[in-house]
RNA sequence: GUGGGUGUAGCUCAGUAGGUAGAGCACCUGGUUGUGGCCCAGGCGGCCGCGCGUUCAAGUCGCGUCAUCCACCCCA
């Protein structure tokens, strides 16, 4: 599903919760003609519910799963791994709060990452409750909090602990964390659904083979996410970390004035993965089309747009230079043939091959070209 | 929003006490009178981010501004 990357900014601050840093400080909001407030989408999944929604896509009884895959926006300043415009792929399950369905989208992560050679990220995991339990943990924090030392806690927590005390939790400063020692375990309040559920989770978990840890205190930064969430991190993105999060958010649909459909999803950052990614050598191309004279260029273009017609992949130079240049050119290129098109050769419809790997060097007919080039490839190896 | 770094050739960067610019790579031509990789020679290429100021003179000093990078914050 691609959806509009500008909504209104009412379905994010509805969405991912006006108390946090994304919806606070990080949207790229500006008003439209008739002063309304639009934004650019900090993330995907406001969105694909509100098209859901509006076009009456979700039933209580059936699963239905999307990707999504576009540029997002936020209001930061840019560094190593962060910019204001990036890239996520998304996905999302909606209509199922099985535990199963958070093991699958969980091991679906873990296999597009493996299969494109990221190695070395680990998954952390929580259960952030539901709506009848995290209000108990909340205020359990909260007396805790107020029990501290207040004055080691950093300038935002002090606002945080009544605004959005769970965020404390996630704190970077180490005054902060050092207070959150002995604060309450969120995973020990969840209330018995929640707890059968996250336990079924890393249940069929501890008996894969994707390890994952348990972190209590990974919070996430948009306030939907409920029970199972999760994020996977790497240690070789500057100061970034995260490379793809995520969790469960049911409830969500009906909170954005949609059915009560449960749903889960996660994102993943296109940028950071490529950051992480393994080079992938330059195949190069099959074919560099080098020229005797400046007016066979219009012979070397209809040349490559024949062989182009066979799947060849074809360069050639559109302004005359000498051969040793064009030859040069075609080395870097990586071609794995040159072709010299010369005077006589033209006339006779023949054209010179050059295998650039061994160097070796013959005449053919135009008509045999493709036949010939595809040969050389299969048994050269 | 806060802090720091950097802006000089297409790219990566030098530039010495203020005297209007250099290298490597890349590119072009040639050595090889029509042929890649290595080597050699020559060449092309720069409002030194922008503006104002100091000065006889500013890439160099001062102020401002813009851009960019890194970090905080936060997240993908």
């Amino acid at each position: 599903m691609r959806t509009p990357i500008i909504e209104y900014t009412e379905l994010f601050v509805r969405g991912i919760g006006d108390e946090t840093d994304v919806v606070q400080k990080e949207m790229y909001s500006f008003p439209d003609r008739k002063g309304r407030s639009m934004t650019l989408r900090p993330e995907a999944t406001a969105g694909v519910l509100r098209s859901c929604i509006q076009h009456k896509l979700l039933r209580q009884d059936e699963v239905l799963k999307f990707f999504t895959l576009g540029p997002m926006f936020r209001y930061e300043r840019p560094q190593m791994g962060r910019q204001r415009q990036f890239h996520q792929i998304n996905v999302e399950i909606l209509g199922s709060a099985s535990h199963l369905v958070d093991v699958d989208m969980l091991f679906m992560l873990h296999r597009f990452l493996s299969e494109i050679g990221l190695t070395g990220l680990e998954y952390q995991l929580n259960s952030l409750g539901c709506a009848a339990c995290r209000p108990a943990f909340r205020a359990a924090l909260e007396d805790h909090l107020r029990d501290v030392d207040q004055a080691g806690l950093c300038e935002d927590c002090r606002r945080r602990m009544t605004t959005n005390p769970l965020r404390v939790l996630d704190c970077k400063v180490p005054g902060c964390k050092a207070l959150t020692t002995g604060a309450p375990v969120i995973t020990d309040h969840n209330c018995d659904a929640c707890r059968v559920h996250f336990d079924a989770v890393m249940d069929l978990l501890g008996r894969s083979r994707l390890q994952v840890t348990l972190n209590p205190l990974l919070v996430r930064g948009l306030d939907y996410y409920q029970r199972t969430t999760f994020e996977v991190v790497s240690t070789d993105i500057g100061a970034q970390s995260s490379v793809a999060g995520g969790g469960r958010y049911d409830g969500l649909v009906k909170q954005l004035g949609g059915p009560d459909v449960p749903g889960i999803g996660f994102a993943c950052g296109l940028e950071r993965l490529a950051m992480l990614a393994p080079e992938q050598p330059d195949p190069g191309v099959d074919v560099y089309i080098a020229v005797h004279a400046e007016t066979l260029l219009e012979k070397a273009l209809e040349i490559a747009q024949v062989l182009r017609g066979q799947r060849f992949s074809v360069e050639f130079p559109y302004a005359f230079r000498s051969l040793k240049s064009q030859m040069r050119s075609a080395n870097k290129a990586g071609a794995r043939f040159a072709l010299m098109l010369d005077e006589d050769g033209a006339a006779q419809c023949t054209v010179a091959v050059k295998d650039m790997r061994d160097g070796e060097q013959y005449v053919v007919s135009e008509a045999d070209l493709p036949g010939n080039l595809l040969n050389r490839m299969a048994g050269g190896a």
